[in-house]
DNA sequence: TATGAATGAGCGTTCATTCAT
DNA sequence: TATGAATGAACGCTCATTCAT
């Protein structure tokens, strides 16, 4: 009885789910509203609120979930050897967290910025990131003054500056890769006399 | 002829913007919004319009203003010799920009990340930062391997990541100085073998 | 269980209409603003655009069932024997409908020039209208080469215009009745040799 | 030097309404806005009204002077000698009419209800068309037993009955031609046993 | 769990018109 | 005459979220 009652539940919650990818996938992820996805999904309006704490909280997980996927991807690559292979490593990740500005700021607010008391997909997908980097700089390390990890934590913040030129209108010509592999290359491989 | 005009122009956006000052400062930034503004300015809705795009224009005016002042401070006073000075001439300008989760969002959504066609205040006094920072490194570089302008984006960069963490669950323990700190030093004094 | 639902949902929509018909009859039509509405109503403004299309369909709505009523007074009275007797019968109709300037301005909007997608409750009276002389003219033929259907129309479109120089600067003097009359006569007693 | 001043008065006047003309057909009546016009015709919006009593002083002068061509038109021709004959020869007037909702709109205000003290172009247009209808009738009388006016009146109550019906939801299928033609007919041609 | 009506609080808009210069 | 900044007075909208059933 109760498992036939977590099946339904879990079977709306999918449903939910799925309609809100539908939306995104044909209109983008600005436009997934509430009010679209319990339609399509069949639902009430409540019962949305009943599996996801607030609209953020699905479109954390869905933005989370997709990072995840690159991350995958990122994951059975080798460590890269030069800053230029890590930007093109890097690419396809930077090219989906830019998709849509509001993605982007989503992805802002949700993973440095996170104000959240519980860590949600996107923050966990960035923890994971930097252990994905770290992992690398440890089968090849760059820089032996600071710690693998410092270096992780670097090469996010200069993905986040990279890709936050892109919706600048001064800056905007450059693309990411470009804007990135300078920054890489003075993070990772300082040249002191 | 023309003058006179632009006279009571220049007095009515004048009055709009010190209303909003006023509100700011009693209620916070968050607090500001139009009807209170032409309330106290004395103008009506219509008029607030005309000078300005919308309401996030005006905000932009003021933290645009606000950080330039900072930034008048710290053009007065020498270059930083130390990473550890350099934190503590920046806190007073990062503890402004996150005086508020909102303000932060604000100078997020309109610095880098400005996708409006015109660059408004906030956008042209990141370049202004970054041109000081760039001075600062002329007269004490850090580093010779990369250019003074490369230097101060990642010092900007990190900024930006310290700030971050602050409204972050899992890191606002730890000051925005203390976060800092360890980003310059390995940025700024990389220690090669 | 659904029921229960809509018994809130239509009391609500009849706090709206109620207080909306409060200030029409303390300030007239034109007087009725939607903030005025949903601050007797008790509601959110949210709450008036979620049962209303806009203002003007609640306009509609009223104005609509105010001609119903006298559509009902006209519907209970035996069909008029002659033009004249007919006029005295219009009358009460009449005055509403030019009541204010904005009252017949919504109602030639709403009902023979209506643009909406849907038929409204005044067009929808005015359907009815027609339906009414129609029947007057079963009872009691005025002429019989042509339909009543189309005498029935004649009526309306004499009623109009003789409604329309009402709010005429060169024909005001003359009243809606001394108007009405000679058009009557014409359209349903013409005298051909 | 009267006449020098006089005749720039009347440039600046040509200027505002072949600027208003020029958006009209570039764009429609309805997109005529006092902005716009004095944009393009290089006057300040005060200029506007030192020329105009108002917009709809403009608009009636215009959509006046249209009806008077198509009316000059009319007078031309010879007096119809049958309904159908009458209703072809209305149509161009009567397309141009309800080329707009919004210029109908404004008829219907300007003509029959025209709330001005000053009678308009529109509503002086009225009264040539009233005029016009009124010598066929003496030339060509369709009914002896009313005058050669009231037939005109009604005419025109018939003609604006069909036109309005274009806006309405329910009758727009028929064009307007084939809502006059049964109008006219037992309007002017009642055959009574 | 599910429902869906109701909420709320402010933003942006409209644009003809006025009036001081 | 000409100027153009300022006015006004609501409307419509947004849309995530709550809550009584």
């Amino acid at each position: 009885m109760a498992k036939a009652i977590q099946k339904r539940t879990l079977e709306t919650r999918a449903r939910l789910v799925s309609a809100a990818k539908e939306i995104i996938r044909e209109n983008g992820f600005k436009a997934m509203r509430v009010e679209e996805v319990v339609l399509r999904a069949g639902t009430a309006k409540g019962t949305f609120f009943a599996h996801f704490q607030d609209k953020d909280a699905l479109m954390d997980l869905i933005i989370g979930e997709q990072i995840n996927e690159f991350l995958d991807q990122l994951h059975t690559q080798p460590a890269p050897q030069t800053t230029a292979q890590m930007a093109d490593m890097l690419m396809p990740l930077c090219r989906f967290m830019t998709c849509e500005r509001y993605v982007f700021d989503v992805i802002l607010r949700y993973s440095g910025a996170a104000a959240q008391e519980e860590v949600g997909p996107i923050a966990t997908s960035f923890g994971r990131q930097i252990e994905i980097f770290t992992e690398w700089l440890y089968r090849h390390p760059f820089r032996r003054d600071i710690s693998p990890d410092l270096q992780a934590e670097g090469i996010h913040s200069f993905m986040i500056q990279a890709m936050a030129l892109k919706f600048c209108a001064l800056h905007n010509a450059t693309s990411i890769t470009d804007r990135l592999v300078p920054y890489l290359d003075a993070w990772l491989c300082p040249k002191v006399a």
